[in-house]
DNA sequence: GTAACTGCAAAATATTTGCATCCTT
DNA sequence: AAGGATGCAAATATTTTGCAGTTAC
């Protein structure tokens, strides 16, 4: 485990240094991808108890570690954010991929979601793009 | 209620015209904005068991009449097709808006989501595009 | 030592399934 | 009449809350 690094966001985002939030978030490190709730329980082995596996992901959430990434089919994936998001504010306004052959699902960070026109009086505050597809693997 | 559109709405769709598909297709139709579960079940004044409910709102969706909005916050939101979808293709690539205030979710059919460029090996088959923010009502 | 985190129990909520009955065609 | 739709009961899944015990700092 990147012990390091792993601390060091905990200890940036003001949260206690706990075995679960450093296990649960080298998860998150390790895959490159978005993970469900039951796709944390299995990585670590049912380990820790449910509970704790959402209170986890909640305060990771509020601190801006991670994002939840929308889905047509109603699941609930948690995504690694980028640097700038550790620091409160969310610049997530990345493209989401997700294949429906194997479910993976990747936040495509380096793709800029293109600027659109909304109707007169709306304001936006975030963008999120769903992309559903077939990912380069499973082609 | 417009009695006919709703009626041919559904045997287009190779459906029976039952009374709760009738009265649930209407709350559609008259609604222009996204609704969930429970939004339907208190505009029929719980008239129909929860159960067929759910079993409408699946029908609908493997006939294409609706589809669901991806959210951030787990939120599962059913909004009406536009015509094409009827035929069993879906045509949802349009923006769907939802108000971080009064929790409004509109489909934006006017507004084209604009292509975008994936990485070599990636094949997209929809695109849905997300916008939190204010609407003009509430801004 | 104190505040915060965890595990367990349980509640609340959401969704699905089986089956007998009823309705649409 | 026959197949499909509905309502009820119950199972399953998901998420939240309260509280006592434990841990990080």
């Amino acid at each position: 485990m990147a012990e390091e690094r792993v601390t060091s966001i905990l200890k940036k985002s003001q949260l206690s240094v706990t075995d679960s939030r450093r296990v649960i978030l080298d998860i998150f490190l390790q895959s490159g991808n978005a993970l469900a709730h039951h796709d944390i329980e299995a990585r670590t082995g049912e380990k820790y108890d449910r509970v704790t596996v959402y209170r986890t992901l909640q305060s990771f959430m509020e601190k801006g570690i991670i994002h939840t990434i929308p889905t047509t089919d109603n699941s609930v994936k948690y995504a690694l954010c980028r640097d700038e998001c550790e620091e409160g504010h969310h610049h997530d306004n990345h493209i989401h991929f997700i294949c429906e052959s194997c479910g993976t699902t990747t936040c495509m960070e380096e793709i800029i979601v293109p600027l659109i026109q909304l109707p007169k009086g709306y304001r936006a505050s975030q963008i999120n793009m769903v992309v559903n597809g077939m990912c380069n693997k499973c082609k």
